[in-house]
DNA sequence: GCCAACGTTGGC
DNA sequence: GCCAACGTTGGC
């Protein structure tokens, strides 16, 4: 199966909102403080610059997607995992060896609060990992349909993002190659 | 605050 | 390598 261009990012937005998101420098932010390993090997061995990202709020009174993101860097060391002062200290992970791993983020858009009740009544979203029984994972996968379907329940105009996304954080390398599910 | 689900730890 | 105990997530 080829690789998710399609991410869907939970956050509580008591420590990171989609506020916090538009507030900060070039609207930007370093992910930090995963500390799964299923999640991290997606920062790892998938995620790319351009890829779309749906920021979620969870942890909160009204759960669900609060705006729209991209990938906006490469992914390196987390930095908070050698912060003796972070609730995410590792102290076992090896400064030659990171453990954890964090990648920038950038808003495209905020958007009206998708919330979860809404998502569970979406028969386009049934199948999505993150309404999954039991489901944890703080980044999951996002099909290409789950997020145009998104898209559509927002009212987010897919061509308009698209180009934004192709603005910022996509290498020369990736421009012109063909995404998987090709253009939206 | 409850609790289901799941990941991690550590004894053996 | 098994698996019970424990900790965490996160909706409700």
């Amino acid at each position: 199966m080829a690789d998710s261009r399609y991410w869907l990012m939970k956050s509580e937005p008591a420590e990171a909102s989609i506020d916090d998101l538009a507030a900060a420098p070039a609207q930007t932010l370093p992910w930090t403080g995963v500390r799964n390993y299923q999640a991290r090997n997606f920062m790892r061995d998938q995620m790319q610059p351009g890829d779309g990202v749906l920021f979620y709020h969870s942890s909160c009174p009204e759960p669900g997607v609060a705006g729209l993101a991209c990938i906006a860097g490469s992914v390196q060391a987390d930095t908070t995992q050698w912060d003796s002062k972070s609730p995410y200290h590792d102290p076992k992970s090896p400064p030659d060896a990171p453990r954890w791993l964090q990648i920038d983020v950038r808003l495209l858009c905020k958007t009206r609060l998708l919330s979860l009740a809404e998502m569970r009544t979406s028969p386009a979203l049934a199948e999505m990992t993150v309404l999954r029984k039991g489901n944890r994972l703080s980044i999951t996968p996002v099909q290409t349909a789950e997020w145009q379907a998104i898209l559509a329940l927002l009212g987010v105009d897919a061509k308009a993002l698209d180009r934004n996304a192709a603005t910022y954080g996509t290498p020369k390398s990736r421009i012109g190659k063909t995404r998987s599910g090709g253009s939206v």
